[in-house]
DNA sequence: CCTAGAAATGATAATCATTATCATGACGGG
DNA sequence: CCCGTCATGATAATGATTATCATTTCTAGG
């Protein structure tokens, strides 16, 4: 991973990504942050966005228009449900060894990848979503 | 798939999304769908809203924060490079198969998936990214 | 057909996440 | 110690999405 230099916002962002369990928003982030340092909005986005392009955090956006970003090493992916909206971990990701064959097929280097699934939970798909 | 009613405007989106070769942007669906009849942006929104929960529609947001529609019959997934951005199409879905195997070992129910991988195109790569 | 109630629509205003701007502060090399 | 460069914070600007509300369309009875 193209991993060089690190800012102080992006340390900290990265550093407060990595302690979470679940995705989180920017907004969040900076609150988070800010209990620790001072630091503006604007400097977390572009921390984020620095991160991004290192390959270090990625992000999803739920279905209510929700942006959520993690570090990248957790590799966790969800099935969410179209009704009610919830969102359920895997707790293994379905394309382990799978990406490792894509590398070598292929000429682009992948850093990680993004999967979500989406249809009915069961509660949901019962009573006839 | 849950298809059972579809309203005037739901009807628009959705024929178009299916006549586009990429996704599209909600504003450039809107500019579509206007030379062929009166229709709002809000209504835009709120037909793609309703096909995403029909389990129709997905989007999906590029790294320069893009939110991008199609249709999902299409199982169009993507290569991201980090550094330039641009996005390669798969020709084929890596997950064929294994989302079947997931329908029977879990009581969620999946209709569609998104897929995208982030990293480096060769370009990019070489010229040390 | 005609009509009442419900749902969908269009136009526009409001919201809210993200980005641009710009003056200030930190930092490394000479 | 000073200069140039880059990072930062505060705030204004932007732009996509959502809420509002009056109007139109649709549907089911009658």
């Amino acid at each position: 991973m193209t991993q060089v230099h690190c800012t102080r916002a992006q340390t900290a962002v990265l550093q407060v990504l990595q302690q979470q369990r679940e995705p989180i928003s920017a907004q969040a982030l900076y609150t988070l942050i800010k209990q620790q340092q001072r630091i503006g909005l604007a400097t977390v986005y572009r921390a984020l966005d620095a991160l991004k392009r290192m390959g270090q955090v990625q992000h999803r956006v739920t279905l209510t228009g929700e942006t959520l970003y993690n570090a990248v090493e957790q590799d966790r992916h969800y099935m969410t449900c179209l009704d009610c909206g919830q969102s359920f971990p895997l707790n293994t990701c379905p394309l382990k060894g799978l990406e490792l064959s894509l590398k070598h097929s292929s000429s682009f280097t992948i850093y990680y990848h993004t999967l979500e699934f989406f249809g009915l939970c069961e509660p949901c798909s019962v009573q006839g979503g």
